[in-house]
DNA sequence: ATGAATAAATGAAATAAAGTCATTAAAGGA
DNA sequence: TCCTTTAATGACTTTATTTCATTTATTCAT
């Protein structure tokens, strides 16, 4: 026979109470009730754990040592069962998501703000490795869902697309080029072209994309990270092709944005999660939240023509309401 | 409806294996009690914690959140049960005794060695504070049981008296006393006499036989602790009236022991223990042979004429076999 | 596709556990 | 000594858990 929680409850409310008839009160059930769950305690430890005159009932020098223990379990168990009621009910606990970087820190910032309004309890732990550690991070379930580069992940993981993201030119407001509405790539070819840096998920892309067609363009400067990279292109000195997404945060007065066509190469942004585990309903809600904002992004995000600030002038504008 | 600690463990259990079938065998039930008892769990919880998929179950989000918490609740409970039953059992814990500090450094080391020597897991904590502490110690529950001077303690506390104990003149072997073989209290005021300083146990217990009769010896020096006492009587500075049973630790060839008569003074030794309040099997078990030990001690360690060793007799023999 | 094999869920009945009510027994206070 | 309070106990009821026998769903092999 082993001994129940309620057991332990049971002794204990009695250690405190001193008396069988209020302590059973306490806990909703008849005294004799009682008397039955502590004797069936007292024989599972294999001594009497109180000592009960008619008048008050007391611990046993048995009791005495175990009632710290059996406080403990209590305490333990209480915990961990609100803890896991509280994640089920967005009122507590951790979601983790991963992220490539330029999702992370375009997208994501007002996601979380919304995800944050709405469940004030939750943690947010984002994932922003580079390349293939987003999927990584999604399928050792380190993060319970991914925004990753569709392009870049195995076919069998089931990706679900959101968002086509098209790589747009990017160069001094001054620059030759942004005097065209549109660019073709072959016309970066005379120009001076920073890369990001091989390993990167956008340098894949490309080279997939435009290697076998002749038109990658010669590189003169390669960064890793894209916030060097635009402040190379605003320092004038070169051009590149960067996702529209990306380049969101770093729009300003001296750096202009045009569509690359011939051919219009994209990035596929979607969803990734472990394919068989069942997400949290914290993540459900942050997925939905992201799917959202990804798709807003697509929407009022877009760069073209008409979209392109009027040169020199300041504006800092972002995307998000 | 609450979550039970087989709840938690068949989740446990079953997030191990992979498989009900499995698992339910581990725990001794059917696949479908085990399957049963999952679904109670989920209801409590409010959320699946399993994805069954035919081939292999596999944990959900919140059933990873959930483990970690499941885990550390059976581990404390596991815990909580296996040091009380072997605490009940004398494998292990803690035995708390209060005693006085003569008892406790003449008495309770082979005492404490028998204890050791049968029980071997057992902690052993002696509380050997001075005078009014013992039973102190006792009453507030710190010691399960006490060894103490009667003579001090309120009547209301039932003593059990275990040992009369003599005090008995302790001089050095070259003191005109020692050549007596039995020495009256009246003799004493002619001698430098070493008194234990007031607050004492047996500083009380002669104030109270003697002072009346006017048979209190004046005093030259006092010390509080009687291993100086004895240091003082050693180098010769006076002599003192000693409980015999403390005096025993102290014997040495420069030392001498008579009998002090006129009245014969006692101290009551006896254990107290907590009105109403069980003692643990360890305490038991230590009462008993702490009370053994007492009763040995009382009958060898015998300070009477004959008991005497020579005069310059090096005899440092112990009373424990 | 189809069917065999495997594993979890489920309905109904059986079993075990826990609870209740009424009563008894023990102990302290008037 | 009696009365009151409090825990234990016997007999019975209710609830919870388990089992057995199936059903359902999925995977693997043909």
């Amino acid at each position: 026979m082993r001994a129940s929680f309620e057991d332990l409850r049971a002794f204990v409310h009695v250690a405190e109470q001193g008396r069988f008839v209020q302590a059973a009160d306490g806990l909703n059930i008849t005294q004799s009730a009682l008397s039955r769950r502590l004797q069936k305690l007292e024989e599972v430890v294999g001594a009497r754990l109180l000592d009960r005159t008619s008048r008050r009932v007391g611990l046993t020098a048995v009791g005495e040592a175990f009632l710290p223990s059996a406080r403990r379990v209590i305490r333990h168990m209480d915990r961990a069962m609100t803890d896991i009621q509280d994640f089920v009910k967005l009122r507590g606990g951790t979601v983790s998501i991963a992220s490539t970087r330029t999702v992370a820190s375009t997208v994501l910032p007002g996601a979380i703000a919304r995800y944050n309004a709405e469940h004030p309890g939750m943690k947010v732990r984002v994932l922003d490795g580079i390349g293939p550690g987003t999927s990584r991070f999604v399928l050792s379930g380190e993060a319970e869902f991914g925004v990753v580069l569709a392009d870049n992940e195995p076919a069998e993981l089931s990706v679900v697309p959101v968002l086509e993201d098209p790589y747009v030119l990017a160069c001094r407001e001054d620059h030759p080029l942004a005097e065209c509405a549109v660019v073709r790539w072959s016309a970066l070819s005379s120009h001076r072209f920073v890369r990001m840096a091989p390993g990167t998920g956008n340098e894949r892309v490309l080279r997939r994309e435009l290697e076998a067609r002749g038109l990658l363009p010669d590189w003169v400067l390669e960064a890793q990270h894209l916030s060097s990279l635009m402040a190379f292109i605003e320092q004038g000195l070169g051009v590149s092709a960067v996702p529209r997404i990306a380049v969101e945060p770093f729009r300003s007065a001296r750096i202009a944005i045009r569509p690359l066509v011939d051919p219009v190469v994209r990035r596929h942004i979607g969803i990734l999660e472990a394919p068989g585990r069942s997400l949290s309903p914290a993540a459900l809600a942050l997925r939905r939240i992201v799917f959202e904002a990804l798709e807003q992004f697509g929407r009022t995000g877009a760069v073209d023509a008409s979209d392109v600030p009027p040169a020199g002038g300041p504006s800092t504008r972002r995307s998000s309401p």
